[in-house]
DNA sequence: AACTTATTGTTCCAATTGGAACAGTATTTC
DNA sequence: GAAATACTGTTCCAATTGGAACAATAAGTT
């Protein structure tokens, strides 16, 4: 938008005032750092789950569950919704749909008939490292804009708030 | 989670292994600082998204329509959709629900007959106001954990991302 | 001026989404 | 040990969602 080519003649009645800058917004709004981070999730993970699913043909919560099961050897769905905040029944959608085209594994627990242990396939790690490929490059053309140290203040940053956005009521 | 009381006995079969913490997903992900972004934003714009609609009836892409036009004069549907990244129909279709409780005003450009200008109600902007403070108190909820200069530093990184990401493709 | 291309806003439609009620199992309480 | 309570995973259903095709207008091209 701001330093955009295209034309946006939109909003740019009076000489007067010059062409609208939208990215105002980033700064006159209440809430900013949260409207901001929230942007930033639409810029970089939104358009990146559109291009899971055109490409490799997964959605969104499919996709969350091979993530964290391609991190952890042995989930239960449960877990996968806490780690995600992704209702359980999307979860549950999802198992069905990965174990069907064979992405993970899944024995009930002899120990809790309630629950079943989850696990990634081969083919399942596969496929989220690719995944995790263009998701990688997406960050990175997104954060880039940041220098070194910069970069390392915001991961040490977030990795604290999202501590403790985890202890807090869903 | 990490600190939450909450029983989860699950996944801590074996004794010889603590309990899993699922926050180390964090840490774990190839792109963290994407995935650490994306946990926050749908830990406090998504349940505060949920809030809203409950208190007060209207959905997220109403929201942000009123959001925008309750910091700018003037506004076509575009800029709207250009702003927050939402598409051109949800903004459409919000529009007309705004305007039909009178939360907006709309009047057609008469220099270009496509577009209409666009712009807050008195109603408009007190329910604003009423819906701006319960996401203030939700930021802070969250952004309440860190100190004053972390507070700072990613404030301005993250307008520093915001502003970039704003030039980047939809 | 006719013709092509771009832009705005809309409608249509298929898909994802998540709340709520549910069955089955485990845990706690009396 | 029976009853009450809690938890896991599932199905059902209504709602939001966004891509795509569309009509109307504007801008650019020859």
């Amino acid at each position: 938008m701001s330093t955009r080519k295209k034309s946006t003649p939109t909003s740019d009645s009076g000489a007067v005032h010059g062409p609208l800058d939208l990215t105002s917004i980033f700064e006159r709004v209440e809430f900013s750092d949260a409207y901001r981070i929230s942007y930033l999730a639409n810029a970089i993970v939104v358009p990146g789950y559109d291009d899971i699913k055109r490409d490799f043909g997964i959605i969104r919560a499919e996709y969350l569950l091979l993530l964290c099961l391609a991190h952890f050897p042995v989930l239960t769905a449960q877990d996968v919704s806490a780690m995600t905040r992704r209702p359980r029944n999307s979860i549950s959608r999802a198992v069905h749909r990965m174990l069907s085209v064979g992405y993970l594994n899944r024995v009930p627990d002899p120990a809790d008939g309630r629950q079943a242990k989850l696990s990634i396939t081969p083919a399942g790690r596969a496929l989220h490292d690719d995944i995790a490929k263009t998701l990688i490059e997406r960050q990175e053309e997104v954060l880039g804009a940041l220098d070194k140290k910069e970069r390392r203040d915001l991961q040490r940053i977030l990795q604290k708030l999202a501590l403790h956005a985890a202890t807090l009521e869903r």
